[in-house]
DNA sequence: CCCTGATTCGC
DNA sequence: GCGAATCAGG
């Protein structure tokens, strides 16, 4: 396969989406996920939004010895031009400490589930945020607003957020939650 | 282990 | 120009 107009084309488009390099791949079909980085990186459209200012001013280089000049003295840094990178306003997302309301979790769901979510939280992975992935199972465990908190992180069932266990209490039919005689 | 982008370098 | 191999990191 080749770098035809239209490929490029849709690699724009989609790169500039954010959708990812492997995505990309896949969506031309033909190519890896490292093509298309390459691709991208030659069109020199490496960074997404323009709003990239150009901080790295070197990181660790990857491999390869750098091998260069290095006269004597490094020179201490040229007058890098340091550009106050305004964040975005961040809203809070927890006050901490504040009793969280109800999550839409643990309510109404039936006794068995529950006691099943119960047996699988006890041999949850506890991953952190980073590690989920489409196949790891997203139920949160604990609260958000303390350390107590991490994802159950089990095989997810094919197509679902969830493990099994965890399917199971999160996508309840409607008439299945009738019996509250409290 | 899954994934992400970044870089290098032989072709 | 291309992209596999490799790196660095979540």
């Amino acid at each position: 396969m080749s770098w035809t107009d239209e490929r490029v084309d849709l690699l724009k488009k989609m790169w500039s989406e954010g959708q990812s390099a492997s995505q990309i791949a896949k969506e031309l079909g033909g190519v890896t996920r490292n093509a298309v980085i390459g691709k991208v990186h030659r069109l020199g459209l490496s960074n997404r939004a323009g709003a990239a200012p150009a901080p790295a001013p070197e990181k660790k280089s990857a491999r390869a010895a750098p091998a260069e000049p290095a006269p004597s003295k490094p020179a201490a840094k040229p007058e890098e031009k340091v550009v106050e990178v305004t964040v975005q306003p961040r809203k809070p997302i927890v006050p901490a400490g504040q009793p969280l309301p109800p999550q839409p979790s643990a309510n109404e769901i039936s006794p068995e589930a529950l006691a099943t979510v119960r047996e699988v939280e006890k041999s949850a992975k506890r991953i952190s945020l980073m590690e989920l992935t489409e196949r790891t199972c997203k139920w949160p465990i604990g609260d958000p607003a303390t350390d107590d908190f991490w994802f159950c992180g089990l095989a997810v069932q094919q197509g679902k957020p969830y493990c099994e266990a965890h399917v199971g209490v999160a996508f309840q039919p409607m008439s299945n939650r009738r019996d509250r005689r409290r």
